[in-house]
DNA sequence: TAGGACTATTTTAGCGCTAAAATAATTGCT
DNA sequence: AGCAATTATTTTAGCGCTAAAATAGTCCTA
């Protein structure tokens, strides 16, 4: 009893390959690749054929004998903080409706705030060998920074631009600016005494916290006093509890300036609760202009932030590098707007 | 003049391989490849040898090769309606959280509640052969059906359970059974003009309707002039108009249920504005219990679901099954919560 | 119309890994 | 001790694609 010997291609699942089609076009698999990457390398009529082919047979190209071959995995890699805050899904969706229609997939990561963390997740999204980069923040660890560096795929930074170097590219605004704005126009409208309310206090926090600063002491005012921060994550329920400490250590405040949304929206429930009347007794506001923020009552003032401008001008960017594309400026600034209503 | 001939090996980038490690080793690729995939196959000083040469040698195993060679991608496919709904992206945390530490990549797609994108998207998606998939609902096109079907891959449908059968395995609530829950608390507190608002009437908030209009019947209330929907994405000013439409039509009513949490809260802004006291005058109910639900004033009396649970649990049977290991349970209600407060 | 300069297409070789077959080493049993 | 059964390791072959080299085909120009 002799064994069969085994037939070629025991593995393959009996997909179509790239020898199918070239096959039965009756053309060679090189072709057949050209044809279907870079179509200019190939004679119209041949094109056509293989097309033929292709649509004939259900032919569906595959990815990873593509990446074995040209070492490109059509993969980018994005470190945000967290994808359940609202914020960065905002900015994960623009970096999705860039990527999707040019066939780019996206890896994300979430890195809680933690420096550490992003250390680790870098080191390991590295390992896959995406062909670009997206990350949050302009500061990280050293080792982050050499890990980069070192990688040498193109990479954007995203959320805030300024105040100092990219490794790269990136996009984002200024936190400084912002704060600076929100404090001017609380100057403006006559407040004296006006406090700050931060949570998470990244570095994008304290830059807000910072240029607010900057814009009362220009005005003459000294209000360290009215700090209250913590690194605590934003909440809503958060923002009440901070508010009730505001009023109970500084009764005097006459406005404060939240971090974010969240913690303005739960500023505001805890005025209520205490029937203290906004603004004429307590002026609140916010930063990024979330969706409610319109329609909470009183509706709050705050700065709008380009979030989903952010992803998909930051995902574009990387696209253009990733094909050898010009670039117009390696540094996007989309700024903010002001959006002045009822709480200030 | 000779050409120097082609050093073999050009292509790569100077990456560390399989090879390189089974040549400092001292043994063959193979023996790597088990040693590091299958260590029971390898006798433990081997074993030994062979991670010590990898931790030397800092390699880093090349992904596409392994899938090229192994016909499994380590890919997860997850197609939901949309990315910037923050249920949504509780639900893919959970996922993400139950994919990471088995090194499972996931790949996200966005169907924006359309089934026709959702069979495109699939289509797409299966392009990439995922290795199992996550799909959000009971409910789809014929053509997806055959789809997901032929692909033969695990698949967990999600969000809902228990009016049809899934086709693969499912985790999620009863919508039916939640809006019977709500509509039975509101009967029980003694209202009967209660109305509904419905916005982007999925099959999932079509369910929780239907159940709920179920409760009132047994109540004997005929309440299908109280309600109000429409096809539009929830906003929470969306919630605020709607609301308003409902006072306008039906100034007698004495509760209603949204849709949503964020279209309650937009009502809820909506009767303060009104000055309409919350719940004296009317009462408001919603559905999800965000993080503000608890906040907001008046606290707002809601449906907690376990979205973040949802996406691990799925995840988790996915990875099961993909391990061959053994399934409890196919189907899995995780149940919902009724939060009582004070806005009914 | 022959030879040079392109352009279009095919051939060759290999990306880095693992399934399966082949071989070597070990164990168990009479 | 001797041989079959079992276990450990290596060899071989190939996953499906594309870069680079080789070849064939085309178009000029003198």
């Amino acid at each position: 009893m002799t064994q069969t010997p085994p037939t070629p291609g025991t593995r393959s699942k009996g997909r179509i390959t790239l020898s199918d089609v070239a096959r039965t076009a009756g053309v060679s698999a090189m072709t057949v690749s050209n044809a279907l990457n870079d179509p200019d390398k190939v004679s119209d009529s041949l094109t056509k054929r293989v097309k033929d082919a292709v649509a004939e047979l259900g032919y569906i190209p595959n990815r990873a004998a593509k990446t074995l071959a040209t070492n490109r995995t059509q993969t980018i890699a994005v470190v945000i903080p967290s994808i359940s805050n609202t914020v960065f899904s905002n900015v994960v969706k623009g970096i999705y409706d860039a990527c999707t229609p040019l066939n780019y997939d996206v890896m994300l990561a979430n890195t809680y705030y933690s420096l550490q963390q992003e250390e680790d997740l870098v080191s390991k999204l590295l390992t896959q060998h995406p062909d670009g980069m997206i990350i949050t923040g302009l500061d990280m660890s050293d080792r982050t920074r050499e890990l980069l560096q070192s990688a040498g795929i193109p990479l954007v930074q995203i959320m805030e631009v300024g105040h100092q170097q990219p490794i790269d590219m990136n996009v984002g605004i200024s936190h400084t600016e912002a704060g600076k704005v929100m404090g001017e126009y609380l100057v403006g409208r006559g407040y004296q005494r006006i406090g700050f309310i931060g949570t998470q206090m990244d570095y994008r926090t304290q830059r807000r916290m910072s240029g607010f600063l900057e814009a009362l002491a220009d005005a003459g005012l000294d209000n360290e006093r009215y700090l209250i921060t913590t690194s605590t994550p934003s909440t809503v329920k958060l923002g009440g509890q901070l508010m009730a400490e505001m009023l109970t250590q500084h009764p005097d405040v006459e406005a404060v300036f939240c971090n974010n949304d969240d913690i303005a929206y739960g500023a505001i429930y805890e005025c209520q609760r205490r029937k203290l009347r906004i603004p004429s007794q307590i002026a609140i506001t916010g930063f990024n202009d979330l969706e409610a923020s319109a329609c909470i009552n009183p509706s709050l003032t705050t700065i709008e932030t380009p979030r989903y401008e952010i992803g998909k001008t930051a995902a574009e960017l990387l696209m253009k590098r990733l094909k050898n594309q010009p670039i117009e400026s390696t540094r996007v600034d989309l700024g903010i707007t002001l959006k002045q209503r009822e709480s200030a």
